[in-house]
RNA sequence: GGUGCUAUCGUCUAGUGGCCUAGGACAACGGCCUCUCACGCCGUAAACCCCGGUUCGAGUCCGGGUAGCACUACCA
């Protein structure tokens, strides 16, 4: 039979989206697309005590901001990429499909339904055990374990007669309604990724499936249902839910539904990059990288999380890195756009084993990616991180040490950051390789004066001065593209043409002179091309700094 | 403790019995380019967990060890 595929991402809101869950919402919404069917999104709140006012809001930026297309279920309403750093959500949530409600909170009543099944049939019991009972039996008896052995020990709808049931739920007594696992069966579980997984039942213990403290099911009985009622037709989700899924297996069976069981598919874990277990949040704060999408402010804690969006990352690069921790594609390919992945994704591709998680890869995904964008893009990022920049040094300084700053113009920014953006990996970088652009430098680098500038440097700095005096305004700007060797070509300036004869004239040699210029107009033995520096700075701030070095190092 | 999953360079991985003298990428290192720092380009180093078995032939199949991870809640 073939059905249409249907996929759901099924987050919990209990914070910020891990990066791990993004990654199954990316194979989710990847699969799906493939095989042109839904991407579902659920929220599964069954655990009131661990809701997180914003997770769901936040969630769904996240997916947003990535590009992970929700087709029904809950979604964002209207993109809103141009949120401040630190700035809360203001997303609207949509709830699209037929299919719903969306949200296990509210879908209590066809819960209710299905655990009426379940008694009537004779799959389900109800229990009165208390979790204090509960933990005194874990702690007379080692490894207990509520399940066939045990059961029939308990308070219980097994072990008591209707009558005194009825009396207890008429009372208001708590109690819970457990899965009756039938004992010495052999469960198979067919994974798309790992093949044949079987587990006898008898390791298995009578779930809870609902919890009449809050009127709720948990996590398996609300799944179980969700995923029949909304027409799944697999099921990819993380590794820790292996364990579990003979569980759910039987519960397929238990209801009937066998025919229409979801294929599973068990992605493996993300794990620490150093030593070995699951990555958290704390490995984030610890080893320095964010281990979530966007920035989080929890309001029941009051912890904030960085995220790879306000780090400068771009969303693409995200998705790509990602996409390629525990899958990899047909041939060497390492960038994909998302369209690609949608192509070449495939199931049997994902790898078995946890992928520890290498943040150095992401960054050099990043830089790929930047260099990928336009001048004007990156020029239209960084002006909020300029202003910022610029506008603490005016504070603090109180001096005007800024050059030309209110006429940086979007074209002259653009510009700017075309001569260093194969430099840097993030946006945010990018203030530490044009600052000297707009401020001019106070004092200048130890190391690169030992080493570059000499004794004659003050002489030579004269004596260029004095010759730049001499160029033109025009001259000063003007360059011309020049081919050298096979589609290879070479910008010639006229001010190149006019201090080296000079430099070679003299025979003070080229490195010795340049070098010194440079410090006078970087601070500092580095950057882009001099002349694109005396090009951008002008001749008026070129001349200005080549003096004010002279004064502070002769 | 129990159950399950997994096991190739430091890391992500390719590899589905001969194409493997084990390929690619990140990181590292070296060189080239060059007025500087970068980028870029070129190159170097770097791995089949161990022990058996099957086979003419094993990284690849099987068994056993070992190790790592996950699960073992009225959390998901």
């Amino acid at each position: 039979m073939e059905r249409r595929v249907r996929v759901r991402f099924a987050p919990s809101p209990t914070g910020a989206l891990h990066i791990g869950g993004v990654r199954t919402a990316l194979y989710n919404y990847l699969f799906a697309r493939q095989h042109g069917g839904d991407m579902l999104l659920r929220i599964e709140d069954t655990d009131s005590t661990r809701f997180v006012p914003g997770a769901e809001e936040y969630i769904l930026e996240a997916l947003d901001w990535l590009g992970i297309g929700i087709d029904e279920g809950l979604r964002a309403k209207k993109p809103s990429n141009n949120l401040k750093q630190g700035e809360a959500s203001n997303i609207q949530i949509e709830s699209v499909g037929s299919h719903g409600p969306y949200r296990q909170s509210e879908r209590r009543e066809i819960y209710h339904q299905y655990v009426k099944q379940l008694l009537d049939s004779g799959h389900a019991y109800i229990a009165f055990d208390t979790p204090e009972e509960l933990d005194a039996k874990r702690a007379e008896i080692p490894n207990f374990q509520y399940d066939a052995r045990t059961r029939m020990q308990m308070r219980n709808s097994l072990t008591m007669s209707a009558e005194e049931v009825k009396a207890l739920m008429d009372k208001g007594e708590k109690y819970v309604v457990r899965f009756k696992v039938e004992p010495d069966e052999d469960v198979h579980v067919h994974d798309l990724i790992r093949g044949e997984v079987v587990i006898n039942s008898n390791i298995l213990d009578d779930k809870v499936l609902y919890k009449s403290a809050d009127d709720l099911p948990t996590y398996h009985l609300a799944n179980i249902v969700d995923d029949h009622l909304m027409e799944i037709s697999h099921v990819i989700r993380g590794e820790e839910w292996l364990p579990s899924a003979p569980l759910h297996v039987l519960l397929y069976r238990a209801f009937g539904w066998e025919d229409t069981m979801p294929q599973f598919a068990h992605l493996p874990l993300l794990l620490k990059p150093d030593g070995n277990g699951k990555l958290s949040k704390r490995d984030g704060d610890r080893l320095g990288f964010p281990v979530f999408p966007l920035e989080f402010h929890n309001q029941k804690d009051g912890t904030v999380s960085s995220g790879y969006r306000e780090s400068g990352y771009l969303p693409e690069a995200v998705i790509n890195f990602l996409a390629l921790l525990g899958w990899h594609g047909s041939g060497d390919q390492e960038m994909y756009t998302m369209d690609e992945l949608i192509k070449d994704f495939s199931l049997d591709r994902v790898s078995k084993s946890g992928a520890k998680f290498d943040y150095e890869k992401g960054k050099w995904f990043n830089h790929q990616y930047l260099q990928l964008r336009s001048n004007e893009e990156l020029a239209e990022m960084f002006r909020p991180v300029l202003d910022e920049k610029l506008s603490t040094i005016q504070t603090k300084t109180q001096s005007q040490t800024i050059s030309n700053k209110d006429a940086v113009s979007n074209h002259q920014l653009a510009k700017i950051i075309g001569l260093v953006k194969d430099r840097v990996n993030f946006v945010p970088e990018l203030w530490e390789q044009v600052n000297f652009f707009f401020v001019a430098p106070t004092e200048y680098d130890e190391k690169s004066l030992k080493k570059r500038w000499k004794e004659d440097s003050p002489k030579h700095m004269q004596e260029l001065l004095a010759l730049l005096e001499t160029v033109s305004e025009e001259d000063w700007h003007k360059n011309e593209e020049i081919e050298k060797g096979e589609n290879e070509k070479i910008v010639q300036w006229e001010l190149d043409k006019v201090v080296m004869p000079w430099i070679a004239e003299k025979e003070y040699g080229v490195g010795i002179v340049m070098n010194a210029f440079r410090i006078c107009l970087v601070g500092a033995a580095r950057g882009p091309h001099i002349w694109n520096i005396t090009d951008i700075l002008g001749k008026e701030e070129t001349l200005r700094r080549v003096r004010t070095a002279l004064e502070k190092l002769s």
